[in-house]
RNA sequence: GGGCGCUUAGCUCAGCGGUAGAGCGCUUGCCUUACAAGCAAGAUGUCGCAGGUUCAAUCCCUGCAGCGCCCACCA
């Protein structure tokens, strides 16, 4: 057998079990298949960039997912892809072009496009790259864009199936603007952040000359708009004033003194202006009232004509110079600091203007019926729970998507304006002619859609849809969606929404939602904070399995990974650990041969407890990952890889394979190689890459082509029945002693070159036997010279004691001291176990005294508290014993 | 203004009705023929604060405080 390194290296292997696998077709799914069917669709990352430590918590949970179902025996899909990211993307492109001294404009709209796809085949390039290293087992073939063809026909149909049901118009409405990038956005693309601002109060006079009306606003420039002045209806300080005008100040315009109900006497002054344009309020009132709605800002937030005099400047200065001649005026009554929040570009943090423009819309609420439903009645499950009530909140106050957007990078909207009738015509293929006067002056809607309008249909236009393809047939709905919380409402309710629509069929049973990575200090993470992880740089430093682990250990927490590197130093030990352990087995393989029909009576007791313990992993691990509870499913695996199979099976299993005993050592030696192949398995959905240099390593004839296609370890699995509880409980008394023995060497500071002789003696008859057989065990891992078995304690001058109780069974323990040490250590050491045990005992006896306790405490507790008080009593007897011997 | 989280060992975090766990760090001793990225032993916690429910509370309930997030048109 080859030599095997000391220390794993990662980056040997993983590379090449990656391009093994794609080789192998082992990621692929089958559109038809006698397996049941698993499915996934990856969250498709934006194009714009390399990815982040979130997407490689996202891919990691996937693949674990994903790798897990494979090996159960699913017909197991996960479907990647990218996504264009409209505004995104077209703002990445816009900087470099920057860079380059050129704008937008200047290419034209055609080579700006292509400009953008050259850029996307770069990045995404680099993506995939990426997710490879991560191990992503991801049916690479099925891979989708958002824009490709096929993609681009469903979100077709999709708009023209909506327009058709009237459930996608056309209006001039108020939306959120964003003045940089020239283009409307949605509600949810616009972040409200809190900021310090002022109220001024403005002074309006009459017309009559009758007296003035003071208004207060955070906003004094959006007065060169004002078509009105509100007060409440029931405010007596005004009632008079309604109906009669105004006369605007700057402006000159008349405008009416209304009242609405929606006026907040308390509020500032009481009285509000109105100015329906640049105010979504306002433009509510605007309609409520039939009032005028006057724009006064471009497209790029400066004052347009209607702004007479301000015409030009921008929102700021507009600000300024209005502020300056109303003082002129003095009808600037007085500015107060006033704390308001203000509404960002989510891209480019540019403030928003609320703005009037020709937008498209999704009429929302037919399709958001269902899809409350769905959720309520739990058809859609989503884990955890608690983001149910998130979900179903936003749902039942949403409001018309505006899908338009004035951008070149994304679908076109398929709608022809006619120059003659001014009608619109929308349909599947392009038009050219004018659907309803056969006019051929017709022009394409110049905007794109919005970036989510695709994605919402990502699980089914992925598979084929609007075909009625096989893998949609097999494929849909999905089983889960992996995603995080920040894109429910983004994402994960259109899809819900859309799937309902067009297939209607939900597309997902079960939305798993997982934590946001945020660095050290709890910020989130972003490129202009510099506070970024990147994921490759860890790979390149740990290993692609030691982030994996990390990633699955971490992702219990409730809303935020801080991520932190100690952690991944120590899972990477982790897998150094399972690299050694291998080595160890492998070695062990060459003075014993494997039987596989090894036989249950030359089984050591350590065999029999490891396969046990093994059993109880399994089941452990399987109803965790069931459960999509990562954490605990790799806390499982970490504790029996560490602490039972290599802290104590393969130390114990030491004197055995060095032994004389063939035929022991061919049981022990298989029931070791067969546990390490099992763990492998167990292992192989977080740590991939490991897992199969291990699996194929193993001797011929144990490992098949990869570990990746075997099953994922079960119950039913016939080398379980080998193992036995009994032999677990006899195997926690030995290591109870053994830790007894340690610990009095440990304190006493006897070195572990010194072999020492002890005495034991246990009080029940058949442990004591059991023990006595396996005094091996003992002798190897406490190192000792010899144990005298002993029916009782008998001579203890000048011996350290220790009492070992596990269950009813007591163990007495007498080490010698003669010779070997300073008595001053063992008293000490005493003394610190008597305080222990005097605290122990006296909340024992605390409980047992009282009344209600004996009265009500279920009878079990009540018999294992006396239990306790019974051991820790003796317990306190020998230390006192031990106590007085060295005085 | 509504909603949701979080607060556990020095740090990062699990756990969650019966006397607190991991990793890193720390102390002591070990190069014991798988692993010094290791082994063994050990120290460290009024489980945010105050009430309540319970025989029993870190865990359930209420209130409070601190931190964070999401949603919301109070100009």
């Amino acid at each position: 057998m080859a030599e095997l390194p000391k220390s794993y290296e990662p980056k040997n292997v993983e590379k090449h079990w990656y391009e093994f696998w794609l080789q192998k077709g082992y990621f692929k799914a089958e559109d038809k298949s006698s397996k049941p069917a698993f499915s996934i669709v990856i969250p498709p990352p934006n194009v714009t960039g390399v990815l982040h430590i979130g997407h490689a918590l996202n891919c990691t949970l996937q693949d674990i997912i994903v790798r897990f179902k494979r090996m159960q025996g699913f017909n197991t899909l996960w479907l990647p892809g990218m996504d264009h990211a409209g505004i995104a993307t077209q703002m990445v492109v816009e900087k470099k072009l920057a860079k380059e001294g050129v704008k937008r404009e200047q290419l034209g709209r055609e080579k700006f496009e292509a400009k953008v796809w050259e850029w996307k085949e770069e990045s995404g390039g680099m993506i995939l790259d990426q997710q490879k290293r991560l191990g992503i087992s991801v049916d690479w073939e099925r891979s989708r864009f958002t824009l490709d063809e096929g993609l681009s026909k469903a979100v077709r149909k999709t708009f023209v199936d909506l327009y058709n049901a009237g459930l996608i118009y056309k209006g001039n409405r108020l939306v959120n603007w964003c003045p940089r990038c020239k283009t409307a956005v949605s509600d949810l693309e616009v972040k409200h952040t809190e900021t310090k601002g002022s109220l001024w109060h403005i002074a309006y006079p009459l017309t009559d000359g009758s007296g003035q009306l003071v208004v207060a606003t955070t906003r004094p420039e959006t007065m060169l708009g004002d078509t009105a002045v509100a007060v409440h209806p029931e405010d007596e300080r005004y009632k008079n004033w309604v109906g009669k005008k105004i006369k605007l100040p700057l402006v000159g315009r008349e405008i009416p003194v209304i009242s609405d109900s929606t006026v907040v006497k308390e509020f500032g002054s009481g009285v509000v202006k109105i100015t329906p344009a640049h105010d979504f309020n306002d433009y509510e009132t605007g309609l409520r009232h039939k009032l005028p709605m006057i724009s006064i800002f471009d497209e790029r937030g400066i004052v347009n004509e209607n702004g007479g005099g301000y015409k030009g400047l921008k929102g700021p200065d507009a600000r300024k110079k209005v502020l300056e001649d109303l003082t002129a005026l003095g009808a600037l009554v007085k500015e107060e600091p006033h704390a308001l929040s203000v509404g960002r570009c989510d891209r480019c943090e540019t403030v928003i203007e609320p703005m009037l423009s020709d937008q498209w819309f999704v009429k929302i609420e037919p399709m958001a019926k269902p899809a409350i439903k769905v959720v309520e009645s739990g058809q859609i499950k989503f884990v955890p729970e608690n983001w149910t009530k998130t979900y179903l909140d936003w749902m039942y106050n949403i409001k018309d998507w505006c899908i338009s957007r004035q951008l070149w990078w994304g679908h076109r909207i398929p709608a022809w304006h006619c120059g003659d009738c001014k009608k619109v015509t929308v349909q599947m293929e392009d038009a050219t002619i004018c659907g309803h006067c056969k006019s051929k002056n017709i022009k394409q809607d110049p905007d794109v859609l919005d970036t989510w309008f695709s994605s919402a249909l990502w699980p089914f236009s992925t598979m084929g849809w609007p075909e009625n393809t096989a893998a949609l047939k097999t494929f849909y709905p999905t089983s889960v969606l992996v995603t995080s919380f920040d894109i429910i409402f983004f994402w994960v309710a259109r899809m819900i929404m859309s799937g309902l629509y067009f297939m209607k069929e939900i597309p997902f049973k079960t939305v798993y939602i997982h934590a946001l990575v945020r660095d050290e200090r709890g910020q989130k993470m972003s490129k202009s904070k510099g506070n970024t992880v990147d994921p490759l740089g860890l790979v390149e430093e740990y290993g692609t399995d030691a982030l994996r682990f990390t990633l699955a250990a971490l992702v219990a927490s409730g809303r935020d990974i801080k991520f932190n590197e100690d952690r991944l130093d120590g899972y990477s030990n982790f897998i150094n650990k399972i690299w050694n352990a291998t080595r160890f087995s492998l070695t062990a393989l060459e003075i014993i041969k494997l039987d596989s029909n090894v036989a249950a009576q030359n089984l050591t007791l350590p065999d029999q407890y490891i396969v046990y313990e093994l059993e109880q992993t399994i089941k452990n691990v399987t109803s965790a990952l069931e459960d999509y509870k990562f954490t605990e499913a790799a806390g499982f695996l970490y504790k029996f890889t560490w602490n039972e199979f290599c802290d104590w099976y393969l130390e114990l299993s030491k004197p055995v394979l060095y032994g004389v005993d063939e035929k022991q050592k061919t049981a022990s030696g298989t029931v070791l190689i067969y546990t390490l192949e099992r763990l492998a398995r167990l292992l192989h959905p977080f740590i991939p890459f490991v897992t199969e240099e291990i699996y194929q390593k193993l001797p011929g004839g144990l490992a098949k082509e990869s570990i990746m296609i075997q099953p994922y370890p079960t119950l039913e699995d016939s080398f379980l029945k080998l193992g036995s509880v009994k032999a677990s409980e006899e195997i926690e008394l030995i290591k109870s002693i053994v830790t007894a023995i340690r610990n009095i060497r440990g304190e006493n500071r006897i070195s572990p070159a010194v072999k020492i002789s002890l005495s034991i003696a246990c009080d029940d008859k058949n442990a004591s036997k059991a023990l006595q057989r396996n005094t091996v065990f003992i002798t190897s891992l406490a190192r000792l010279e010899k144990i005298d078995w002993l029916a009782s304690p008998g001579d203890t001058q000048k011996s350290a004691v220790s009492l070992v109780t596990v269950g009813k069974i007591r163990v007495t323990v007498v080490i010698p001291l003669t010779g070997l040490v300073d008595f001053a250590e063992e008293i000490k050491r005493v003394e610190k176990e008597l305080e222990k045990n005097r605290h122990d005992l006296e909340l024992t006896q605390r409980k047992l005294g009282t009344e209600t306790f004996i009265k009500n405490a279920p009878a079990e507790i009540i018999a294992q508290e006396k239990e306790r008080q019974v051991q820790l009593l003796d317990k306190q007897a020998q230390l006192k014993e031990s106590l007085s011997r060295f005085n």
